[in-house]
RNA sequence: GGGCGUUUAGCUCAGUUGGCUAGAGCAUCUCGUUUACACCGAGAGGGUCGGGGGUUCGAGUCCCUCAACGCCCA
C-alpha cells in the first residue's frame, strides 16, 4: 500500500477519474445487492422500467436520483435494500422506432421482412438501446442490483405474462368482442387512445339528402344529414334524430344563458347573439324537428343511396337538433359516437374498411378504393343524383397516430379485453383504505376516478413486438360441431385444467340465414395455454386451431413488474423477501396507465398491493416552460451534464429542485465545444443544424445536423448552468475535507471529553443533531428540496465558514490539538454519512481518504469506521445534544460578527488592516460572548477591547447597535465621516419604519385584545427598537457634528 | 368542456397554524488572494408577492373573480 498524503490531494475532484473507480468498487463488493436470506428488515424499490425506445433523458435523471437517495439512505439505516433494475420493451414506440429506420434505410416495411426477422431487428435494436440506458443510470450512480436486471420481455416476465393471462382467462376475466379502435392504417395496428392526438385542419361539410320510404301525407319526401366524412355514409345503418327536441333545446338554452352569467364584457355579445339564433332556430324548426321525431317512432325507414340500403330512422339522444337539420347519419363500426347509438338502439355495424385503409367488399362497387378516392366518388355520385344539398367550409378535428403520423380510422375489430369490474375496485379499495398512499396525496382523485370508471381493458395489439397472446382459435361452423371439438380438445394427452382452459365465443349474428350470407361461424372456441406446454401447443395446432397473431399491450407485462421481476410465479426466496415493495417513484402521466394497474394485478396475483408508498416527482421542463424532448430539441442529455458538472452535481441539482408542488424549470444551454462558452437556447435556435457560437463565432453541429458538411463540425454539448451551485458546493465540500485532512495530521484516537467541549463544539453537535434530525424526516417524506437545502446550508454556511473556520486557531494550539482533531473527524464523518445518499462519488472517496488518517473515530466509543460509506451506519445522534441555549449563544456571536463586518465594509477598511472595537452589553451577555470573544481576530480581523456593561465608545468611532449590544469600532485616523452618516442614516430610516409599524399595531386595540401574547413580544420588541433608535441617532449626531 | 397545479427579486425557487423590516442560490455592484476552496471570502443593491374584489384588528398565506401558463382526462 502507498502511503498517503494529504498534501497530494487536488483542489478539485477529479470525477471524472473518481466515478467509475468507485461505481466499480461499489459494485464488485456486492453492496448493491439485496440478500433474501437476511434478518435485516427489507425495503423494496422497483425502478419504473425505461423504454428502450432510445436514449434517457434528465427526467429519467431525476427519478434515479430520488430512487437511489432513498435506497441508500434505507440501506445506510439498516435495511436489507433491494433497488430492482430493468428495461420496458414498449410495444408500439419501440416497433414503430425500428420500422422506422427499415423504412428509411432500407424502404422495406415490416412485411417485406416478415415477422421473426423484424423481431430480430428489433432485439438487436433493445440490445444496444438496454446497453446505453443501463450505462447512463449507472453513470448516475444507481444503487440497483444489477445481477437481478429484468427485461419486460425476457422468460422470467414472459413467464408471469402467460400464467397471469392464463389466470385470467380461466376466471373469465379475458375475453375477446369486437370494440371500436383507434386503427392507425400505415402501421396496420390499433393504438391506445393515449397514443392519438388530434389536429385542426380545414376540412369540409357535406349535406346529403337521404330519401324517406313512403313519406305520410305532410311529411318530408327526404331528411338532410350532414358529415365531415361523406365515405363513411357507406357503413350508414341508421338516421338519428333526438327524442325530445324540445326538451333539447330547453337545455342547451339555459346552458348558453349560465354561460352569459360567467361571461366577460367581450364574450357577451357573442353568447347573446347565440341566444338570439337559438330562439330564431326553435321557432322555426321545432315543428319540423318534433314531426321527424313522431316519424321515427311510427318506423319509418330512409332508402340509403348509392347503396340502396333501407335504413331505420331512430331516436337517441346523440342527434343534436340544436345543429344542422337536427338529423345525424349513424355509422357504427367508423365512429365512436355512433358505435354508442347502434349498441343502444340495437343497429346492424358494418364494417366497411380493409386493414389498409381501403374499402372492402361490404361496400360493392367501391371496394379497393381508399377513403380519399372513395370521398371523391360519394360526392360526386350523390351529386349527380341531386342528392347533394349544401358544402360547408369548416375546421374539423383530425385524430391522427402518435406513432405514424397518419389520420386514426376508427374501426371494428376482434379484441381482447380485460374486465374491470372487480380489478379495478380491488385497486379502489386499496387506496382508500390506505394501504397505498399516494404522495402528494392529490393524484388520488385522478386515480381513484380513473378507476371509478371501470372501463374494460382492450389488450390486444396488432405488432409483432410483444408477448404474443396464448389462445388458439378455431371457428365452429355449426353449433353440432362445438362439442365433438370441445370433447377432443378435453381428451388432448396432457390435457389438465392447469394446463389449458377453454372459453366459447358465440357469433354476434344470431341470426343463422344472416351468419350464412356473410359466412360467419357459429362460434369460435378459444383455447388459452400455460407456459411451457409445447406439446399440448403442437396438438392444438394439429386439431386445426390457430395462435392469435396479436400480442398484448405493453403494459400487460409492466403491471407486472413488481413481482415478476423477483420470480412470481415461482415461490421465490426473493419473492418472500421483498414483496410487497416499499414505494413506487414515478411520475403523474402514467398514474392509470402504470400505477393503477400495478396495484390491481399485485392484488389479482399476489393477493397483496405491490407497494405501499407511491411517490409522484416534478416533471422536468426548459427554461419557456415546456416538456423536454429530444424531438423539440431541448432535451439534455444526463450524462453531458455528467461530463460538465459530475454526477453528484448532476443529483444534487435534481434533489435540490424537487419541491413538492412545482414542476423543475431548467433553462438550456447550449455549450460551444470550441470555447466551452455557454449560451441559452432559443426555441429558434434550437431546431438549426448547426449554430455559431457567440463567443468565438465558431459553429458547431447540433442532433439535427444531416449533411455531410454540418456533420463534420464538432458537435455542441446541451447543458443547464443550474447545476453550477451543485457542482460549487461538491468543491466546497472537497476543499473542506482537504483542509480537514491536512489539519488531521496526528491524529490519535479516543473518546471526545465532555469536559473539553467548548462553546462551538457543542454548537456543532447541537446542528449536527438537528441537521440530521431533519434530513431524515425530509427524505422519509420525499421532501427532497427541503432536505438538500438544509444540508447545503450545514455543510456551508455553518460547518466550513465558522467551524471549520474557529477550528483553525485550536489547530495552531499543540494542548488544543488533539480534542479540536477528534471533534473535527467526528463532525466530518457525520456529514459525509448525511450526505452520502445525495452525492454518493465524493463522499465515499472523501470516506476513503479520511480513513487513511483516522480510521478509528467515535464520540465516547471508538470504532474502526466501515470500510465503505456506502453501507455505513446512518447517523443517530444523540437528542440530549440539540441545546437551544447553546444555538441562542452562537446566534449573539454571528450577530455581532455580521455587524463588524458591515462596519468594516461600509468603511472600506482593508482586510489586512486590524482595528480595535468593544461591545456595550449587560453582564450576563458578556459572560455569553466572552468564551467565543478570541475568534473575532480570525473572522474579522478585528480585536476585542472590552467588553461589558462599562464598554464606552472611543473618540472616533462606527456604532452598531443589536437588541442585545452595541459595538463600537474604534476607526482612529481611518474614519470615512461620510460613510458613516450615510450608513447610520440608513439605518435609522430602517428603525422608524419598524417601530411605526409596531405602532400601528398596538394602537390597534382589537388587535391587543385578541392576542395580548403577541402584542407584549411587540410592546418589547418595540421598547428596544426606540432605545436602539436612540443610540443611533447620538452616534449620528456626533458623526454629524465632525462633517 | 372537466380536473389538478402554477404565477413572489433580472433568472430558478423557498415562504409551516394568517402576525414583528418577505428569504435562498445564480446574476449584478463594491472590496478582498489571511495557513482548504476564485467552482473562494466579506458586504451591498434589488421584490409589495399576476390583476381586481372580499373576509379579518391584521392577508404572500383564507374566500371569490379575471388573466396567463403547464399537465391530465374528455
Amino acid at each position: 500500500m502507498t502511503t498517503f498524503n494529504p498534501h497530494d490531494i487536488p483542489s478539485r475532484f477529479d470525477f471524472a477519474e473518481a466515478q467509475n473507480r468507485i461505481f466499480q468498487m461499489w459494485e464488485s463488493g456486492g453492496y448493491f445487492e439485496g440478500d433474501p436470506q437476511s434478518e435485516k428488515p427489507p425495503y423494496t424499490v422497483v425502478i419504473p422500467p425505461p423504454n428502450v425506445t432510445g436514449a434517457l433523458h434528465l427526467g429519467h435523471a431525476l427519478n434515479s436520483t430520488l430512487q437511489d437517495t432513498l435506497i441508500r439512505m434505507k440501506r445506510m439505516q439498516g435495511f436489507n435494500a433491494l433497488w430492482m433494475p430493468g428495461t420496458d420493451h414498449a410495444g408500439i414506440a419501440t416497433q414503430a422506432v425500428v420500422e422506422r429506420r427499415l423504412k428509411e434505410d432500407e424502404g422495406k416495411t415490416r412485411h417485406d421482412l416478415g415477422r421473426e426477422a423484424l423481431v430480430e431487428r428489433i432485439w438487436k435494436w433493445k440490445d444496444q438501446y438496454e446497453t446505453r440506458i443501463l450505462g447512463q443510470l449507472k453513470q448516475i450512480g444507481s444503487s440497483c442490483d444489477w445481477k437481478r436486471t429484468r427485461f419486460t420481455l425476457d422468460d422470467v416476465c414472459a413467464r408471469a405474462v402467460r400464467h397471469t393471462f392464463f389466470d385470467l382467462f380461466q376466471k373469465s376475466l379475458i375475453y375477446r368482442g369486437k370494440r371500436l379502435v383507434n386503427w392507425d392504417t400505415y402501421l396496420q395496428t390499433t393504438v391506445s387512445d393515449d397514443e392519438v392526438f388530434s389536429k385542426t385542419v380545414k376540412g369540409q361539410f357535406w349535406h346529403f339528402k337521404y330519401p324517406v320510404i313512403d313519406p305520410k301525407p305532410g311529411e318530408p319526401d327526404y331528411v338532410i344529414v350532414a358529415t365531415t366524412r361523406p365515405e363513411t355514409m357507406l357503413g350508414d345503418t341508421a338516421v338519428a334524430v333526438h327524442p325530445e327536441p324540445d326538451k333539447a333545446l330547453d337545455r342547451v338554452a339555459s346552458e348558453l344563458r349560465e354561460k352569459l352569467k360567467k361571461s366577460s364584457e367581450a364574450e357577451k355579445s357573442v353568447v347573446e347573439a347565440q341566444l338570439d339564433a337559438l330562439a330564431a332556430r326553435r321557432e322555426l324548426m321545432l315543428p319540423k324537428l318534433e314531426q321527424l321525431r313522431d316519424m321515427a317512432s311510427d318506423g319509418r325507414r330512409l332508402m340509403l343511396p348509392l347503396m340502396n340500403r333501407e335504413i331505420p330512422l331512430v331516436c337517441d339522444v346523440w342527434a343534436k337538433p340544436e345543429l344542422g337539420a337536427g338529423c345525424v347519419k349513424i355509422t357504427p363500426a367508423h365512429d365512436p359516437n355512433d358505435y354508442e347509438v347502434a349498441k343502444r338502439c340495437d343497429l346492424p355495424m358494418i364494417n366497411i374498411m380493409n386493414r389498409d385503409g381501403t374499402l372492402n367488399v361490404e361496400t360493392g362497387v367501391y371496394a379497393g378504393l381508399t377513403m380519399k378516392q372513395a370521398r371523391k366518388k360519394v360526392v360526386e355520385e350523390l351529386d349527380a343524383l341531386q342528392l347533394l344539398e349544401t358544402v360547408e367550409d369548416r375546421e374539423i378535428e383530425l385524430p391522427q397516430s402518435d406513432r405514424s403520423k397518419t389520420p386514426i380510422e376508427p374501426y371494428l375489430a376482434d379484441q381482447w379485453f380485460v374486465s374491470m369490474g372487480k380489478l379495478s375496485q380491488s385497486a379502489i379499495d386499496a387506496v382508500v383504505d390506505g394501504r397505498v398512499s399516494i404522495t402528494p396525496s392529490r393524484y388520488e382523485r385522478g386515480y381513484l376516478d380513473w378507476l371509478g370508471e371501470k372501463r374494460d381493458w382492450p389488450v390486444s395489439r396488432q405488432l409483432w413486438w410483444g408477448h404474443q397472446i396464448p389462445v388458439w382459435t378455431k371457428a365452429c361452423e355449426s353449433e353440432g360441431d362445438v362439442q365433438p371439438l370441445t370433447d377432443t380438445i378435453l381428451s388432448l394427452p396432457g390435457f389438465e385444467k392447469t394446463v389449458a382452459a377453454i372459453q366459447l365465443e358465440p357469433c354476434e349474428e344470431t341470426d343463422a340465414a344472416k351468419r350464412a350470407k356473410l359466412e360467419l361461424p357459429f362460434a369460435s372456441l378459444h383455447v388459452c395455454v400455460q407456459s411451457g406446454c409445447e406439446d399440448f401447443e403442437k396438438a392444438l395446432e394439429e386439431l386445426g386451431l390457430k395462435r392469435e397473431e396479436d400480442v398484448l399491450d405493453t403494459w400487460f407485462s409492466s403491471a407486472l413488474w413488481p413481482h415478476s421481476t423477483l420470480g412470481w410465479p415461482e415461490k421465490t426466496p426473493e419473492l418472500a423477501c421483498f414483496y410487497p415493495t416499499s414505494t413506487l417513484i414515478t411520475s403523474r402521466d402514467i398514474i392509470s396507465l402504470w400505477v393503477a394497474r400495478m396495484v390491481l394485478m399485485g392484488l389479482n396475483n399476489c393477493g397483496e398491493v405491490p407497494f405501499e408508498k407511491v411517490y409522484i416527482h416534478p416533471k422536468i421542463q426548459d427554461g419557456f416552460g415546456e416538456t423536454m424532448s429530444k424531438s423539440k430539441g431541448n432535451g439534455i442529455d444526463p450524462l453531458d451534464v455528467i461530463s460538465k458538472f459530475g454526477a453528484d452535481a448532476l443529483r444534487f441539482g435534481m434533489a435540490h429542485l424537487c419541491t413538492e408542488t412545482q414542476d423543475v424549470r431548467l433553462p438550456v444551454q447550449f455549450e460551444c465545444p470550441h470555447c466551452q462558452h455557454s449560451f441559452d437556447q432559443t426555441k429558434k435556435n434550437r431546431v438549426l443544424p448547426k449554430v455559431a457560437c457567440p463567443g468565438c463565432k465558431k459553429e458547431f453541429s447540433t442532433q439535427w445536423a444531416e449533411t455531410e458538411e454540418d456533420k463534420r463540425l464538432e458537435k455542441g454539448g446541451v447543458i443547464s448552468e443550474r447545476f453550477e451551485t451543485a457542482r460549487n458546493f461538491v468543491n466546497k465540500l472537497w476543499n473542506a475535507s482537504r483542509f480537514a485532512m491536512l489539519n488531521l495530521e496526528g491524529y490519535v484516537a479516543a473518546p471526545i471529553a465532555e469536559d473539553e467541549l467548548t462553546v462551538e463544539d457543542r454548537w456543532m453537535l447541537s446542528r449536527l443533531t438537528t441537521v440530521s434530525r431533519n434530513v431524515t424526516s425530509y427524505l422519509e417524506d420525499f421532501k427532497y428540496a427541503d432536505a438538500t437545502r438544509e444540508l447545503y446550508e450545514f455543510a456551508w454556511h455553518q460547518f466550513c465558514s465558522f467551524y471549520v473556520e474557529m477550528l483553525k486557531d485550536r489547530f495552531a494550539d499543540e494542548e488544543k490539538r488533539p480534542h479540536a482533531q477528534r471533534m473535527l473527524a467526528y463532525s466530518l464523518d457525520c456529514l459525509l454519512r448525511l450526505l452520502h445518499p445525495v452525492m454518493p462519488f465524493i463522499t465515499e472517496e472523501i470516506w476513503q481518504n479520511l480513513a487513511r488518517i483516522c480510521p478509528q473515530r467515535g464520540w465516547d466509543e471508538i470504532e474502526t469506521a466501515n470500510p465503505c460509506l456506502i453501507n455505513a451506519a446512518w447517523p443517530q445522534l444523540n437528542p440530549t445534544w440539540q441545546d437551544d441555549a447553546i444555538e441562542n449563544q452562537f446566534a449573539l456571536y454571528q450577530a455581532a460578527l455580521g455587524d463588524l463586518r458591515e462596519i468594516r465594509n461600509s468603511q472600506n477598511i482593508g482586510n489586512k488592516k486590524k482595528v480595535k472595537f468593544s461591545i456595550k452589553c449587560t453582564a450576563d451577555i458578556a459572560d455569553l460572548l466572552r468564551p467565543l470573544g478570541v475568534y473575532f481576530s480570525r473572522m474579522a480581523n478585528s480585536e476585542l477591547i472590552e467588553l461589558g456593561p462599562s464598554a464606552e465608545a472611543p473618540e472616533t468611532s462606527a456604532t452598531r447597535t443589536t437588541a442585545d449590544m452595541e459595538i463600537y469600532v474604534d476607526l482612529d485616523g481611518l474614519i470615512d465621516i461620510e460613510a458613516e452618516v450615510k450608513r447610520l442614516e440608513k439605518e435609522k430610516a430602517n428603525f422608524e419604519k419598524s417601530i411605526s409599524s409596531k405602532q400601528r399595531q398596538l394602537a390597534n386595540e382589537k388587535f391587543v385584545a385578541a392576542k395580548p401574547d403577541l402584542a407584549d413580544e411587540i410592546r418589547n420588541g418595540l421598547r428596544q427598537a426606540e432605545s436602539q433608535l436612540a443610540t443611533i441617532a447620538e452616534s449620528l449626531q456626533k458623526m454629524i457634528a465632525k462633517l
